[in-house]
DNA sequence: GAGTTGATCACT
DNA sequence: GTGATCAACTCT
């Protein structure tokens, strides 16, 4: 596949939260830049929901130039920084005042894969395992497909980043589990949350 | 288990 | 303004 596939309409990304979380599953994520195209098929996510929602950035309310963008239209980019040298991703959903968003936390390789190699300083040998090194995890993904703090705020229904259409006949099977790595957030922790396709060797973790 | 840095918060 | 804390992770 040589075309670049055509951004999803503005609202596309209207609509509950898990709701867009699960629809978000085998569409597809790209990014144009000057060193090349890159695009990978989402098949993990996780949803992060609003005030109530002790796992997410905007629990209580809380405004701030990171959280901002959380507290605006559905369709735009939250990108923070994590760990001090990594990138996570996420989809705002929701309305204006409804601080929600999904995070993705992997995809599966489907254009500019040399790119993404070089990226990620990766060399890939042709099997599954190495190509879902590229983009199986949230860093791992961001790094692959060169997405950073300049990206925060972004529209993505249109380029240089923005969503796709996947294409796919059949709409794939969902698998649903507790989200990762948020132990603080008491019982928030284990609401079923973390989305993936069912099977999929692209999912970050199985 | 270390690496790495900015956001956030509780203070002056 | 200053300093402490630690994070929706990755690689070995």
């Amino acid at each position: 596949v040589d075309a670049i596939p055509k951004p999803v309409a503005r609202e596309w990304f209207s609509g509950p939260t898990l709701e867009v979380a699960e629809r978000l599953l085998g569409m597809v994520l790209v990014h144009l830049t000057p060193a090349g195209r890159a695009a990978v098929r989402i098949v993990e996510v996780e949803a992060y929901r609003g005030p109530e929602d002790q796992g997410a950035h905007s629990f209580g309310g809380r405004l701030t130039p990171r959280t901002r963008v959380m507290f605006g239209e559905a369709g735009h980019a939250y990108v923070f920084q994590i760990y001090g040298m990594h990138f996570c991703f996420n989809v705002v959903t929701a309305g204006a005042g409804r601080p929600e968003a999904v995070l993705v936390r992997a995809g599966e390789p489907i254009l500019g894969q040399d790119l993404m190699a070089r990226r990620r300083r990766t060399v890939l040998d042709g099997t599954v395992r190495s190509r879902s090194r590229l983009t199986a995890g949230p860093a791992r993904l961001t790094e692959a497909l060169a997405i950073d703090r300049r990206h925060y705020g972004l529209p993505l229904w249109t380029p240089p980043l923005y969503i796709a259409d996947g294409g796919l006949s059949n709409p794939p099977e969902i698998a649903t589990g507790p989200r990762i790595n948020i132990d603080y957030a008491g019982q928030w922790a284990e609401r079923p949350w973390r989305f993936w396709i069912r099977g999929n060797p692209y999912v970050s973790r199985p």
